[in-house]
DNA sequence: CTACATTGTTGTATTATACAACTTTATAGA
DNA sequence: TCTATAAAGTTGTATAATACAACAATGTAG
């Protein structure tokens, strides 16, 4: 019955995240952490974007995007594209090291989790994937549907 | 083809433990945290263990764990039975107001996950919920493998 | 008996985060 | 047009979860 795999769910989540946490964190894999991989991902991905912009997009807090924005700026990772628009505002942009080390994180986690996961058929990796990411979209709407 | 799933599985992993951390912070439900809900079902669950023990199954610091423990203990969630073999070591026990507070949690939380799932079919839930408690099993079988 | 190992605690540092105060710029209302 | 308010970002400060190191008490092996 549903019921029964929420609860399951429910559980499972909350070890998920201590699992994941802790694989994260087990090697550095180089000077990305999990924010920074996100936000280069996000700007790489679909295009560069403000501080406020992607404070929304990862519900967090302007200033702790601000505070990975300027971390990446520091490295080289990002620039910054002033609006011309507004003079408040700046979009960031990847840089070509940026992407580069981009890559070279997605490869090395990539390569752990090929590891962990060499026993799982294809089928089930696939069915993984896409409940994965049907689940991070539905709970972007929900988040967005709520009184936040 | 597996490797395309292995990098969406990647990717959404690092977007799901950010939206499952924001999920879980958004609302407090009651005096407990992850690792206190953890801990509690660890204990409840499975018996009751002393710090070192549950340090090394969710692979945190003994210290980490002999503060949460110590935190739970203030609550008086549970309590410490001194091990008569070892009089340096002591397990720990819930109590029914700890055993209260776990069941008020789990439920607070799975009403929220009803709620972000009441559009997928029970087929799917299931799916999810199994290869979740899959993925939990085979990432901690890697981990024991592995030189830590 | 001595040396080493183990369980747990506590001090300290780090990291990711939120909130609040602030600056600069934009916008809307009189 | 002037003024009040809103918005984009930054920086100061606080908190929480974590790790590491130093330590105390106890156990174990040579």
């Amino acid at each position: 019955m549903k019921i029964d795999s929420l609860e399951i769910i429910e559980l499972e989540m909350a070890i998920f995240v201590r699992r994941l946490t802790s694989l994260s964190s087990d090697k550095k894999f180089g000077n990305i952490d999990r924010s920074a991989y996100l936000l280069l991902h996000q700007i790489s991905a679909h295009g560069c974007a403000g501080v406020k912009a992607l404070a929304d997009i990862f519900q967090l807090d302007i200033s702790t995007v601000s505070r990975q924005a300027s971390s990446l700026e520091q490295k080289e990772y990002v620039y910054r594209i002033p609006d011309p628009q507004d003079r408040r505002a700046y979009t960031l942009q990847i840089t070509d090291l940026g992407k580069h080390e981009l890559d070279e994180y997605k490869k090395a986690r990539s390569v752990r989790f090929k590891e962990v996961l060499k026993e799982w058929s294809d089928e089930e990796c696939q069915t993984f994937a896409q409940l994965l990411r049907k689940f991070n979209i539905t709970i972007n709407e929900s988040r967005a549907k709520e009184p936040s």
